[in-house]
DNA sequence: AATAATTTTTAGCTTTGCCTAAAATAAAAG
DNA sequence: CTTTTATTTTAGGCAAAGCTAAAAATTATT
């Protein structure tokens, strides 16, 4: 596998995240990656000679079969740096994505490979998220929305969204942690929130936190 | 602290490998960073403007204080990142500066304090180099080399050089490793080589091999 | 001290990657 | 089915960082 610019592995990974393996458009990546349509049409032209997007002008790009698997090994690289920072250096959850960023463009399989093994073999990173395998093979996206429960359900936290720094502070402030159980005690008509008990009380949650709190029954 | 590219870390580490505080020359920094001269010309350029070294044309570039604090802070990472990847990930000791190259460019100091933290705030290297303190400081460099030791002399292995894949594996194949203690046993007079005795036996270190293994007293 | 040899700098070219402004194309509205 | 609007691409610029080849300065050698 050759070698990329941090600046390609970027694009990689944006077109991965906005359209996985279907198609997006020029402006969609432009305003992704933060930079002007037309910067990103001089990217994706550099990106489709080293056969890992097909370009049609005007109509989109699309990742190669290559390009998938370069995006999953970013992906899973900076899944296991967040691990990392959040497992063993004790960073917060909101704290950990620029610097994984950063992480991620580390080139050494070696690496990758023991690092892995250093964290337990971990198949989902802090926020929830699934770890790519070595092969490319996904494990499954955990949970659906707390709002989809009903009452009376025993539910277990397994995954909140990337919903900004003022969502992490409020789980913070909440104390709402992945692991934890719940049940769920009522859910109002009037704003769908719901009311959350366990050993030590119950509270109640808004839609918008719920939308962003994934979980199964335990 | 600005932030800056890798190529002016990289010329900055260089400098201050080369000639510590003292000026070094074009030819040299070239040689050392694998450049041009005329790269390297314009490369101090652009460092001078930015007051990281001080530029006298014809005669030579020196860091400034603050290109040795840059020099310093690049140092310690490197080191801290050493050691994580061989006292946690197991890496040997040949293999772990190609990595640490690229993570020493990791930019966030709060990273570096936790890693510092989680090895257990270590003053040396795998290697046993000293790691600069958060403040510059630096951590005294330890042993002299084995040669220097007189017959009979209890010694432990404190640092080795870095001479090499080679050296290295002589030292795996020879099981010498940091901390390990020998009693000299005798020094020949013909080709410098020295008898190292512990209690599972004897064994001949060449001179070569010795000068680059640095011991204390013990 | 004058010339030869070495080192350093300048000048000019290349690629990556971003920018703005203008032209071309596609999509939406009348 | 044109015309207007929005999107995308081209054209031309700029900075970082490398290169080669030629000019300038320094150092070494008669």
């Amino acid at each position: 596998m050759k070698t990329h610019t941090e600046s390609e592995e970027n694009y990689i990974k944006a077109l991965y995240h906005i359209g996985g393996e279907q198609p997006v458009s020029n402006g969609d990546l432009a305003q992704r990656i933060g930079a002007k349509g037309s910067s990103v049409t001089q990217a994706v032209k550099r990106l489709g000679q080293k056969e890992l997007v097909n370009v049609v002008p005007y109509k989109g790009v699309q990742l190669t079969p290559q390009g998938i698997r370069l995006a999953k090994s970013i992906l899973r690289k900076h899944r296991l740096w967040e691990t990392f920072l959040v497992d063993k250096l004790g960073f917060g959850w909101d704290e950990v994505h620029p610097l994984a960023e950063q992480l991620e463009h580390i080139q050494s399989e070696e690496l990758v490979d023991r690092l892995f093994q250093f964290l337990g073999s971990p198949k989902h990173d802090p926020h929830g998220d699934p770890i790519p395998e070595r092969d490319g093979q996904m494990p499954p996206v955990l949970g659906q929305p707390i709002g989809a429960f009903s009452s009376g359900a025993e539910i277990r936290i397994v995954r909140v969204e990337d919903a900004g720094t003022e969502f992490f502070d409020q789980l913070e402030t909440m104390n709402i942690n992945l692991g934890n159980t719940y049940e769920i005690r009522a859910i109002s008509a009037f704003d769908s929130s719901v009311e959350l008990g366990s050993s030590t009380g119950s509270f109640w949650l808004s839609q918008s936190m719920c939308a962003n709190i994934y979980a199964i029954q335990s």
